[in-house]
DNA sequence: CATATACTGTACGCTATGTCCAGTAATGCA
DNA sequence: TGCATTACTGGACATAGCGTACAGTATATG
């Protein structure tokens, strides 16, 4: 049932309400209620069940690739595949649900940020990176361009987008020599 | 009439219904809908029209400091005064209105982000910002951590974000010496 | 066999949207 | 002065989605 739940919920994009979701599962809207106490919070739990995999960071040569890497690869999920479309409507639905909010910053941001805070700190071991930053800030601009453009779509989330950030900001986070 | 529109566009935080904006303009429901299609875009004029003076970018002494104070004032704009979280209301309603979504991004994204673009290439000529930049890219990086807090409220957002996009994004951007 | 648990399906109240229409008030034109 | 146009009223209506309530069925567990 659960499996259900995650399937349905990345194949009804993201505006899919209890009636939808209900019907897809093949059970009653009663049902759904007992389980989950909203729509949004069934799609979330189908899009976190579904994208646990893709917290980790990858293993690169150095910071800088390892960085690049992980926007590439954030980018791909949410261009490509059904999560983003899921996460934009999630991320709207947070606006008027907190407990979605809280949900959305706590198990798909922050362990995100998390990955990235790691890469830095390894790069500052490694004298990769300068010492001193803001970590958070530092995540914030990394990844805030990606978001901006799935919510607004002002611009094609392509893969250049990826190195456009890094050419921007890694001057700023490379250690001086 | 389009005052009374502005005004309860900006009092009812982002979440006000058709019946809401009506009753607080003190007009028949169906009038409302004889000059606007949705809620929505009722918020959007009313955002618009008492936002219109603050696109233009501030005169100062060097490049980064303009860039630095465009973003505070937006900063500010955003945290301090109605067109916050009607801002928000909007970016939400634009995941299921593409109206709205088009509207936001020529009146509100577009413009700002051409200030930005203008003070870059005005900082190439003076010498301070490096040649052959994405400036569009460069738009992104700047503006996304705004919007990013906005709508997750992960951060909240301080006067200190400005000082932080810039510190670590001026590098990538200025002119090599 | 008895009981608890999970699920069904229908019905209900509620809110909000968007449309329709008959009637009223004000404006402008001949 | 008479007439037409335009803007607004307010109530009624259909539609849709949410969340809850309830009586009944199936299944498993002791």
């Amino acid at each position: 049932m659960l499996d259900a739940a995650a399937e349905l919920a990345l194949e009804g994009a993201g505006g899919a309400g209890i009636d939808a979701i209900a019907a897809r599962a093949g059970v009653s809207r009663t049902t759904v209620y007992k389980w989950w106490p909203s729509a949004a919070a069934v799609l979330l739990e189908g899009l976190l069940e579904r994208t646990h995999d893709t917290i980790e960071s990858p293993v690169s040569a150095t910071t800088r690739e390892a960085l690049g890497d992980y926007l590439t690869r954030l980018i791909a999920l949410i261009r490509d595949t059904p999560p983003g479309a899921l996460l934009r409507g999630l991320t709207a639905a947070s606006v008027t649900d907190q407990v979605v909010g809280h949900a959305l910053i706590n198990e798909w941001l922050a362990p995100r940020r998390a990955a990235a805070v790691h890469l830095l700190a390894e790069g500052v071991r490694r004298g990769e990176v300068r010492a001193g930053l803001d970590y958070d800030a530092v995540a914030d601009v990394l990844f805030a361009p990606i978001y901006y453009r799935l919510m607004y779509a002002h611009q094609p989330l392509t893969d250049r987008l990826s190195a456009e950030i890094m050419a921007v900001c890694w001057p700023g986070i490379a250690a001086s020599e």
